[in-house]
DNA sequence: GTTCTAGAAC
DNA sequence: GTTCTAGAAC
């Protein structure tokens, strides 16, 4: 059975668990040792759903609770989704989630010297982190006790794959102090590269003016990355942002307008690259210079359910093996 | 993000 | 019958 748990980022206590489709209260208090007067002692109101993969954030107290850099707002609610960070009260206090199958669930602690006995160290994105074994707690709430397995390793959700790959030298194509460019693990066209900031930005949503010089290098390695390859003269490239991404943490993508590939299968494939869904990064940048931000419409993940149509010649398509077909027409021809 | 697959579409 | 999509599971 799956399970979710609430797991301070800080390590300050034991992962607290959120049973399904029930309401859990979280403030101030000895379950999460927050003393902050600040902090409501029922700050947020949390409702896992394992099915979903989610976690309903209910701000009851007065002060902000945020999603990432996003206020909830009093008596707002939003949706955490693992790889995203609640901050219980003003930008402090941060904890994440995860789903896991049993009811030991594999959490990275960071703060592993107070555990009372030392596992396997894992690579993760911070460098070396000590998964723990908790001692043994009886309250059906508590972290429960590890029982014959002696490593465990801490398992990553699907989302926190981009994080995984970038810091993995052989995934690297080129990286500086600010950045790192890797190649699509499942690329939708001939060349398709994603730029990366070493800095963990989680989404386009905390991008503020402070990051211009960072989106502008971003935009300028992919177009160095491009320049290398002089093999790719007649290929045409767009650089650009999902503005949704299903992968944390931001990333361009720089890639060829051939869209010859077997990894694009679908209309959501397609769209994601096609249409307004695709933020081009120009845009962005002067997004973030005009408004001090990016925002997104609400609905535009209604995006890639658009019919099918060439990006070249705008002509409708019925199917994507028909659109892909379709494409031979416009790849420019051998010499 | 991908994979798998039921059932819709042809 | 096969092809293809879309939603669940991972």
């Amino acid at each position: 059975m799956i399970g979710c748990w609430l797991v301070s980022k800080d390590g300050k206590h034991e992962p607290i668990r959120l049973p399904h489709t029930e309401t859990v209260l979280i403030g101030r208090g000895p379950e999460t040792l927050i003393t902050d007067r600040k902090c409501s002692r029922n700050q947020v109101q949390l409702k896992a759903d394992c099915n979903k993969g989610y976690v309903k954030v209910k701000q009851i107290g007065t002060n902000p609770t945020s999603i990432d850099s996003e206020d909830i707002g009093n008596e707002q609610e939003m949706k955490l989704k693992p790889g995203q960070t609640l901050y219980i009260v003003n930008n402090l206090y941060p904890y994440f989630i995860e789903f896991c199958e049993s009811q030991e669930p594999d959490i990275k602690m960071k703060n592993s010297e107070k555990s009372s006995l030392k596992r396997a160290s894992v690579n993760s994105l911070n460098g070396s982190m000590e998964t723990s074994k908790k001692s043994a707690k009886k309250e059906s709430n508590i972290f429960p006790s590890s029982t014959s397995h002696l490593t465990i390793m801490a398992k990553t959700h699907w989302n926190q794959g981009l994080k995984v790959s970038m810091q993995d030298p052989t995934m690297q194509v080129f990286k500086d102090d600010r950045v790192v460019v890797i190649k699509d693990k499942y690329p939708k066209a001939r060349y398709h590269w994603l730029v990366l900031p070493w800095e963990s930005i989680a989404t386009l949503k905390v991008l503020r003016t402070e990051h211009l010089d960072l989106l502008q290098h971003m935009h300028a390695t992919g177009e160095n990355i491009v320049k290398e390859h002089a093999n790719i003269k007649l290929t045409s490239f767009r650089f650009g942002y999902h503005a949704i991404p299903s992968m944390s943490h931001v990333h361009l993508h720089v890639i060829s307008q051939d869209f010859d590939s077997s990894c694009l299968k679908n209309k959501k494939h397609w769209n994601s690259f096609t249409t307004e869904y695709f933020l081009e990064s120009q845009d962005v940048i002067e997004m973030v210079k005009n408004h001090g931000r990016v925002t997104v419409k609400d609905d535009i993940s209604e995006l890639l359910k658009s019919p099918l149509r060439c990006h070249i010649c705008k002509q409708q398509q019925s199917t994507v093996p028909q659109l892909k077909e379709h494409l031979k027409k416009h790849w420019p021809s051998k010499q």
